[in-house]
DNA sequence: TATTGTGAAGCCTTTCACAGCA
DNA sequence: TGCTGTGAAAGGCTTCACAATA
């Protein structure tokens, strides 16, 4: 049964989800460092879990070690990026071309990981393409929202990430809708809603921070 | 019993917390509105949570409400604001000035909140100003690094936000911490570890964009 | 009467503890 | 022998259902 995705049970907590992501980022630098074999407890020492949880956690999808041994580093890796979806390129799009748009055109680790930005799209594409330009190393031409459906579809764009003014997200979320972009990450702080098949994931900055003022209020 | 926040729980879920800083988001819109009153149901309906968990998350702290009636708009607003610990500044550095470092700069839905972004830190603030200076309204100069614990002390700074490259990370947190910044928002992607009395909260947008990738491969 | 506040039930997630196996 | 895989227990969070009450 080693390796085998085989998906026993229906649901798995999104929890989960994240801890995988997380164990591939310390197996890659485990990998980086020449290292082997990892036993769960040393993961989950060095990711800050219970061992239970990483074996559990892989128990979902099937069985990666060898009893006795430990895991063999690369083998997870790897099946942990197949697990998550990894084993492909991810083509993205960013709508909202202000100071957090173009950040993320040359965001590092998108590149490292395999997630690519193929297009950049904004209300005013004229206005910005100069302030992009100097600042992106290889540059993505910056595009008028209104042709967004139509590159949408040429460049085959399956990931939307929105960096308008809170304003505009939900209407920019209907527009991708339309474009059949099936994944939006959404980094405007206002909630935004798609109809079933579409998935909408929020990264709030300012949810986080209310939560650590919470925690520094009352420590 | 009225507004009192009894905290007759220790432990509150972290949850919880996440939605609080959701409602005060809703709430904040709805008063914009001109709306005075809300029922838990028509929240939950916005916030798009169940009612039952809306009264649940504010019984943690207190009675807010009024039966038969609901929630008065405006002061809920107020004390939920009051338990995140939103009811003060909170005086914020940003620790290395890239692209998404500068982004932050001048992020307005900071400025929309109580977060106040006060210094700006980097290895080579030289190279750095130029670019910094056109990109924010209000310019805050970028100090060098080794300045950190004099200035935090001097600017009462009470968060870090890490945004240098990842190999960088645990080596500013140090710093941080020796400079007595509590709290830390990290937004690079590397395990980061503090004492007790200090806290961290990552914001990884490949974590979550694995998240999505995933949901994607499946559904 | 309408809606809150909450005990209890239900469900989900994590952790324990150990059988199973290389 | 040592570590995985997993059933069972523990723990935590969400939802239900209704008593309390403005």
């Amino acid at each position: 049964m080693k390796g085998v995705t085989k998906l026993k049970y229906t649901k798995i907590p999104e929890a989960t989800i994240r801890r995988l992501s997380r164990y591939s980022r310390c197996l890659e630098e485990m990998n980086g460092l020449g290292e082997k074999v990892v036993s769960s407890a040393q993961l989950a020492n060095k990711c800050l879990v219970n061992a239970a949880q990483v074996r559990k956690d892989l128990a979902y999808f099937g069985e990666f070690g060898i009893r006795g041994v430990g895991y063999y580093v690369n083998d997870l890796l790897q099946d942990i990026k197949r697990i998550l979806g990894l084993n492909k390129e991810w083509r993205m799009a960013v709508i909202g071309i202000g100071n957090l748009g173009s950040a993320l055109l040359s965001y590092k680790d998108f590149l490292k990981q395999n997630y690519k930005i193929v297009a950049a799209f904004d209300i005013d594409p004229p206005k910005v393409i100069g302030r992009v330009s100097e600042k992106v190393g290889k540059p993505v031409e910056v595009l008028h929202i209104n042709r967004l459906k139509e590159v949408a579809k040429e460049r085959r764009i399956e990931i939307g990430l929105i960096t308008t003014p809170p304003s505009e997200a939900q209407n920019v979320a209907n527009q991708l809708v339309e474009a059949e972009v099936k994944g939006i990450l959404n980094f405007a702080p206002a909630q935004v809603t798609v109809p079933d098949g579409y998935m909408v994931k929020d990264v709030f900055f300012t949810t986080i921070l209310d939560n650590l003022a919470y925690l520094l209020s009352n420590n």
